[in-house]
Formats: C-alpha cells, sequence, structure tokens
DNA sequence: GTCATCATGTAAGCCGTTACATGATTGC
DNA sequence: GCAATCATGTAACGGCTTACATGATGAC
C-alpha cells in the first residue's frame, strides 16, 4: 500500500491512459502522445522521464528491463534491399510492431492502483477541466473511460464555457476602435468558437441518444461520434 | 544609457504594445489585455507587475505617480500622440465611469528606448513565432507596427507552419485504431487548422495588393482585413 | 568510422500560477 | 460599517523547456 499522494497533472493522465492500453517504454509513449493523441506533442525527455519516475515512486506503474533481445528477430532489418522507409516505420508504429533490439529499455506498465487513480482523476477533472482547452482535450481522448454520465458533464460543462467565451469574443469583434488586424482576429476567434460549439453540440446529441437507449446502464462503448469528413 | 539586456518574453510585447498607444496604469493594462486583445485573458498580478518592474529597470518605460485626484480631471493621460484615439478609448472604457479618483496609481509611459525596443523585438518574432499560437497571435496584433514586408513574412510563416500540422492533424485523423472520441477531436482540430488556413490566405492576399499599390512604400496603415461577418 | 536514430536521464531556468499582504474609495 | 471594486505588490511553487550527459545499434 503506498500513501503517497500525487498532484496528477495532464501528462501523468495521459501516461496512464496510455498505459491502459498496454505497456510501453519511454520514448514510445513520447511517440504516442505525439502521432496518435495529438495532445502533448513533442513533450520533452525532461518532463517525460521525471513523470515516470514519479509514477513509479507513487505506485500507480510498475517497470522491467526489456534487454535487448536480437534473437527474435522479429523485423528483417538489414535484408530488405528495397529501402522502403515506409515499411519500417508501418511496422515500428502499428500493429506488427514487434520489440526489436535497441539499447536495454524500461517498460512501463500500469497497476491496478493506477487503473483506479487514472479513473478518479479522469472524472474527477471532468468537471473541472472545462476552462483549460489542453486539458479537455485530453479527457476528450480518454472518454471512453468515462461513465455516460460523467461524459455527458465533461461535454455540457465544456460548451457552458466556450459560450461564456463566445460572449467575450463577440464583443471584442464588434467593439469600435480596433485596428484591422486585431479585428480580424478577434473575428476569426469568435467563429472557431462558434463551430467548436456547434460540434460540442453534436457530440453531446448523440451521447444522450446512447443515454437514452440503455437508460442507466453503462457500457464502455456507446455511440460513435458524428462521422463527417473533410479529408480525401 | 542603459545596457540591462532583458529577454522580452510575451507579457513584455504586449505591454510595450499598449503603451505604444497611450500611458496606463498596471491595472488598466491587464484590462486590455482582456478586452482589447484577448491574449493573455486574466493575467495574474502575480506576473504583470514583476513585468512592469523588469521593463522599468530595463529603461523601456518610465512611471509617474498618479495621485488621487477628487475632483473630476477627465482623462489626465492623454498622450502625445494618439490623442484623439485615447480619448474615445477613455470614455468608452467604462460606460458612464470616468477615471474617478482610486488610490494613487503608478502610471507607466514607454520611453524611446522602449518603442525602439518594442519594434525590434515585433520584427525579430515575426520570423521566428510561427509554431507558438499565442506569439502569432500577439505579432498579428500589434501587426500595423511592422513594415509591410515583414508582416507578409510573419503571415507566410505561419501559413507554412500550420500546413504541417493539419498534415499531421489529417494523418491522425485518417488513421485506424482510435476510438470515436479521439477521431472526432482529431477530425475537428484539421478542420478548424484548414479554416485557419483559409482565413491567412485571405489575410496574406490582401496583403499582396496593398503591397503592389504602393511599391516599396512603408505606410503604417495600409488595408483592412477581409470584413466577412458571422455574428448579428 | 561516423552519422542518424533509439533510448534514458539530470540541471538550470523561464513563464506563469495561486496564495498572501496591504490599502483607498464608493455604494448600500 | 461593510462589501465590492480598484490598485499594487511579494513568496512560493508548478509545469514545461533547453541544454547537458551518456550510451547502444544499424546504416552508409
Amino acid at each position: 500500500m503506498r500513501y503517497i499522494i500525487i498532484t496528477m497533472n495532464g501528462l501523468d493522465l495521459a501516461i496512464l491512459g496510455l498505459l491502459h492500453e498496454q505497456e510501453l517504454h519511454g520514448y514510445e509513449i513520447r511517440r504516442r502522445l505525439r502521432d496518435d493523441l495529438g495532445l502533448f506533442a513533442n513533450i520533452s525527455f525532461g518532463s517525460l522521464y521525471p513523470a515516470l519516475s514519479r509514477l513509479e515512486r507513487a505506485g500507480l506503474v510498475v517497470t522491467t528491463i526489456d534487454e535487448g533481445r536480437a534473437g527474435r528477430a522479429p523485423i528483417p532489418l538489414t535484408g530488405s534491399l528495397g529501402g522502403e522507409r515506409a515499411v519500417l516505420r508501418a511496422r515500428r508504429a502499428g500493429v506488427g510492431r514487434a520489440p526489436s533490439s535497441r539499447r536495454s529499455r524500461k517498460v512501463y506498465r500500469i497497476t491496478e492502483s493506477g487503473r483506479d487513480q487514472f479513473t478518479r482523476m479522469l472524472e474527477d477533472g471532468a468537471a473541472a477541466s472545462t476552462d483549460d482547452d489542453r486539458g479537455f482535450g485530453l479527457r476528450l481522448a480518454f472518454a471512453r473511460h468515462l461513465s455516460p454520465r460523467a461524459r455527458l458533464r465533461l461535454l455540457e460543462g465544456r460548451r457552458a464555457h466556450l459560450a461564456e467565451r463566445l460572449a467575450a469574443e463577440t464583443a471584442r469583434a464588434g467593439g469600435g476602435g480596433l485596428d484591422p488586424y486585431t479585428r480580424s482576429l478577434a473575428q476569426h476567434a469568435s467563429e472557431a468558437t462558434e463551430r467548436d460549439i456547434t460540434w460540442l453540440d453534436h457530440l453531446i446529441e448523440s451521447e444522450r441518444l446512447g443515454l437514452d437507449d440503455s437508460t442507466s446502464s453503462h457500457v464502455p462503448a456507446p455511440d460513435p461520434a458524428t462521422t463527417k469528413g473533410s479529408n480525401p
């Protein structure tokens, strides 16, 4: 039993969220933060490694040393003369990614205590993180681990905050005396916030449908978000 | 002559930018940062006052004590330039609210050295601040103090950065394996970036027109940005 | 044999926050 | 008289960055 109290900032939460699915080593955690979540883009090692140590000291994760395992021969590294970097990339990044022998690395695995803490913090923050852009994004990225009710609270809280923000922004854009650049900036910002709100409204709506379907049961994977594409 | 080297972070730049137009006291600077610029929303006094002291020590601003003057004394701080605007601003600052005597306050005025430093930093940063959202917003808000050329560089640099960001975001949104929430988030982010780019393209276009009009002359107030409204 | 990439860390510092401390003036 | 607002500051701390330090491996 560890009673170390941990502040649990955003980075810690994000790390536990990633480890919730599978064990990873530090370098790879950084890659996923960037490529998969898009949050904490290029977090520095000066933040990452101390965070991992902290989590370990707090007993929320445990580590095992993954010594260089060249013997498994998972990837024909030198053999391919095609020089297809894409193949390596895809392998490394995606599903078929076997741990190629590199330097010995520390593999982090979440503990039961870590899972508890993660869930608690995710729910606690959902109520209060509405005014923090990254905090909200982080919570939404892990929203599948929230109960339908908590999820709805998160979305509605965020919406309320954005409505306030929009009011301030339209006031600014509408007020006189600003030079063209500042005005254009303010106008663009208010339009962006409007779209954010519309987007949230869609999420909220489909969330409500999910709630009505199965009353008071907390299924983990309810309903796909609005699927409107804009890319080829 | 002061030779104190100052790092000149965003807040310092914003303060000098506001003081560029008229002298102000600390509390009012904070209000304008929030209400007029929308940047550094609710900057804390724990940041603001030390910043002002720093600027004063560096000789970029000077202070005078504005002792409590209970008599109506309308706007004692109409600076030399931008007079007509200053009056309007001060009047509208509080609808019925003449700047009545409060506690004695320190009024900050920018020095010649401060103006030089401001301009230099604004131009220097214009080349490099493209990857910093707030840094860019700040520069654009003061873009009227930039030469048309520097302004164009600022906008184009930002555009290039956003194009990179968009590539990463569409890759994320398009890639498989994400849960609905994360995917929706990624998609929404990429759409927002697309709009940012479109907006920048309009700004760049009208900036180019301004350049063509008066070749190689650097007029301070060139061309109003695209004026398309979305609010009542 | 040297460079790029993978991999893990520490130290110093910047930029901003909250909490604390003080005080004047206006309005109820 | 008391609360709200205006007004100026200091102290402590948090989160993240850059720069520094080390080392293995594979590619050229």
